[in-house]
DNA sequence: TTGTAGGCGTTATCAA
DNA sequence: TTGATAACGCCTACAA
């Protein structure tokens, strides 16, 4: 149960540590015998390497942070999947943190980053961040990448979706099928990315000559939003189509138009920006424009994995295209 | 830019280091006036302590690693939420693993576990694990606590709702109800998880008088749920009521029943084990049995806390009251 | 090809 | 109340 050191195997051995210490991570001028020998005590007493007196000594943890400004049901699940999945190929261990939409949480939590020597950082940023003060000065020693819920900067590398073309898209369907009366259901009103996708909703709607009416245009909460969308149907005022920026909106405002028996599309069509599992829970499934959580991972786990081995960046503000998938909600 | 170090501090007040390491963690034998000076100075220079060092020298990471078997969007995130938030809370980071239910990843990982010298480990074992051969000797070294997908035993903590009751408690509303062609959905046929859940239908239905038919109760993936469930609707065998073990086998029948034109719950009663979430989804809003991952994490982290701190468990093996919310599926 | 020795930053023991 | 020193386990110049 004992635990075993290099030390330990250089004893039993009768070789010097350094030799162990070779041995074990194949150096080449060590003889092959000898790192037989090594390999074989080491498996037979179950040794196991000391990552906490290795990374001490390397001065790296072999650990990468992701900061999550909330844990919802439908996209950072597979964000958290995707990333570990990669990084863990690289050889490095996820650790999560959970801001809780709060600056002061996410502050803490980039602190500790430090304290880890994390060798690398993927952040969303909280609900409350609106600036990256706290960031440039942690941006200069840690490898770090805002994803998401980002805040657009030239100093620090990015990924997110062109999140105003991935509104603009969604309803530009809606206008194709010659929609005027459009709802739109958004974030909190200060993020950047409700902002960006109100503004590419405004843009395609005006682009196919319909004028976006204000009262039609929410933000807020889950509870917020469906509060306003009650308040709205309360004085009949129904929309003939609703978007929704993310999945939690779309199955909020499904149990809704149910609860007021209006049907789907021919009451009212609903799109949506998805993850892509919950438009498929309802019939008929909801058409979407495609944001994938594991895509969004898989970018940042090579962009970071990159900065961390200091290759440079291509390009430092990467955007994912969306991808419209067509069903029968529209 | 330099990230300062206890000697640093030292030299710079003409100290010793071990008076800093003794200031900055209030040590009582540390006089008040230079308790004052040392913290100032830490702030100005913005000194952060160095947990690779530290963690090193005390043998401890200050690390709870969380092994999944996967990730999935209804019960693990909120988990992950509830668990990080209460770790956190008692000064620990979360590392997060994920086994793939893969057995050989599981192992892998669990390995990583003693690397980082984590000081506990939280882990739901993955559907190829049928026995604890391989956690016996890690549990003599780190306490290690299993929860819902556990495997029985009196030598390893666990914590889980208790899945027998809690599909026994789901069937019970069905037979109250009168209905007599009931089909049960199963996750993997070799989880524990599974079999109990399983046994509590029948053993519901037997003590009603009703007897349970085989092909009435299905086990798989969620694809191949359905797909079974999919034949026996082609052989018009249609069950009055649907028991959905989890909340991902819920949302799989939903659209199925409604592409079918079966409404609920006039022909078809719908009842689940859920997290919560999704049975709001949807119209008529689904009546469940709460199996909250957020109470399991609780509790869990204050096990495994307990574990660490080498106080006594009262009871190793615990499991959750199930809590019947009626709604309108059934 | 292998050994020696020093040090990473922190803490604990012992001494003053 | 503070200081000196050693040690945690590993890695890596440098020496042999």
């Amino acid at each position: 149960m004992k635990r075993y050191t290099i030390k330990d195997l250089a004893r039993l051995l009768q070789v010097s540590p350094s030799t162990i210490s070779r041995a074990l991570s194949d150096h080449p001028d060590i003889g092959d015998k000898t790192k037989k020998r090594v390999r074989q005590l080491a498996d037979e007493l179950g040794y196991k390497p000391n990552y906490l007196a290795a990374n001490f000594r390397k001065k790296n943890s072999k650990l990468i942070a992701l900061i999550l400004p909330e844990i919802n049901m439908f996209f950072f699940p597979s964000v958290i999947k995707a990333f570990e999945e990669k990084i863990h190929q690289a050889g490095f261990s996820l650790i999560v943190f959970h801001s809780n939409n709060s600056l002061e949480r996410e502050m803490e939590n980039l602190e500790l980053c430090v304290q880890f020597s994390v060798d690398g950082i993927l952040l969303s940023v909280s609900s409350q961040t609106s600036n990256l003060e706290h960031l440039s000065e942690i941006a200069g020693s840690i490898p770090l990448l805002l994803f998401d819920r980002v805040i657009p900067n030239d100093a620090i590398a990015t990924i997110t979706i062109d999140d105003r073309k991935v509104a603009y898209q969604a309803v530009e369907v809606l206008m194709k099928k010659g929609h005027k009366k459009v709802c739109g259901l958004f974030g909190a009103p200060n993020l950047h990315i409700s902002k960006e996708r109100a503004k590419g909703m405004q843009e395609a709607m005006i682009d196919y000559g319909v004028t976006p009416e204000s009262d039609f245009i929410i933000y807020g909460t889950k509870k917020e939003v469906m509060t306003q969308l009650i308040n709205l149907f309360d004085v009949s005022r129904y929309p003939t189509a609703i978007f929704a920026m993310s999945d939690d909106l779309l199955v909020g405002i499904y149990q809704l138009l149910a609860q007021h028996q209006l049907s789907i599309p021919d009451d009212v069509a609903v799109i949506c920006i998805s993850e892509g599992d919950s438009p498929d829970f309802f019939f008929p499934k909801v058409t979407y424009i495609k944001h994938s959580g594991e895509e969004v991972a898989e970018r940042a786990a090579q962009m970071l994995l990159q900065l961390i081995e200091k290759k440079p960046l291509l390009n430092k503000n990467q955007l994912i295209e969306p991808q419209l998938v067509m069903q029968d909600s529209v």
